[in-house]
DNA sequence: GCTCTATAAGCATATATCTGCCTATTGACG
DNA sequence: CGTCAATAGGCAGATATATGCTTATAGAGC
């Protein structure tokens, strides 16, 4: 789709409001499977495809820095029966880029110029 | 299907045959998927419906004291980057089993009785 | 021999992540 | 302003195991 150049997607946007949300508690890590329930749940039949889509969205956050991601521990996911998660954490960066996403909203001149894709 | 008393189905014996095969070698284990992957690739599209029904032969195995399963050491899976694989292995009975049934292909008047169902 | 029921098989989906391939879209650039 | 190319999205499937629900079948029992 040819991303303007430090333009956020609708789905990165989403997602890193949904972690910014967890830096405060006590569990500030998330994983994909999760959001992809809260997607599904909430804003009804977003099946991500396959998450696919959601999974590349994750990737690319983490390529820009916005988030940091790590393994969890094997035997945590072997005791619970499941299979191993990728947790999630949103960086200053991300932080950041959400805040400037949120600045240029508020001032529509910048808005097109910042290319707020959040529509 | 309501199985004859102490029958193996064909699906059983397929597996049991080739973990005994297994046997001889360095390494006696298999697991459910490389078991599914062998049988797709030489029977020819026996997809086993998303695999449900060699699971359940496979459980059914284990419950008879036909196969013996452990879990596969969660550490390395994670680092072999795939999920964790439950490791089966022919155990006496089981080898005993096969061999039962083999004797009672060798005298045709007792196949009946035996309840070979390895049609 | 015929009916009844236990159970295997088929279909679907959950758990979790990832990749390939094709299409659609959209910003960039002339 | 129109075309082109980069890339996001959709679809599918791989890796591995497991369960719920329905249907078909085959043995048991009369």
């Amino acid at each position: 789709m040819r991303r303007k150049a430090g333009a956020l997607l609708s789905i990165e946007i989403a997602i890193l409001q949904a972690g910014i949300a967890l830096l405060g508690g006590s569990d500030p890590e998330f994983h994909g499977y999760g959001i992809a329930r809260e997607m599904r749940d909430q804003e009804g039949a977003r099946s991500l495809t396959a998450h696919g889509t959601l999974y590349r969205a994750l990737e690319r956050l983490e390529i820009r820095g916005l988030l940091a991601s790590r393994w969890e521990d094997p035997e945590i996911a072997a005791a619970e029966e499941r299979p191993r998660r990728r947790m999630y954490r949103v960086t200053a960066e991300g932080e950041a880029a959400v805040q400037a996403v949120a600045e240029s909203v508020k001032t529509p001149a910048n808005a097109l110029k910042r290319g707020l894709a959040a529509s």
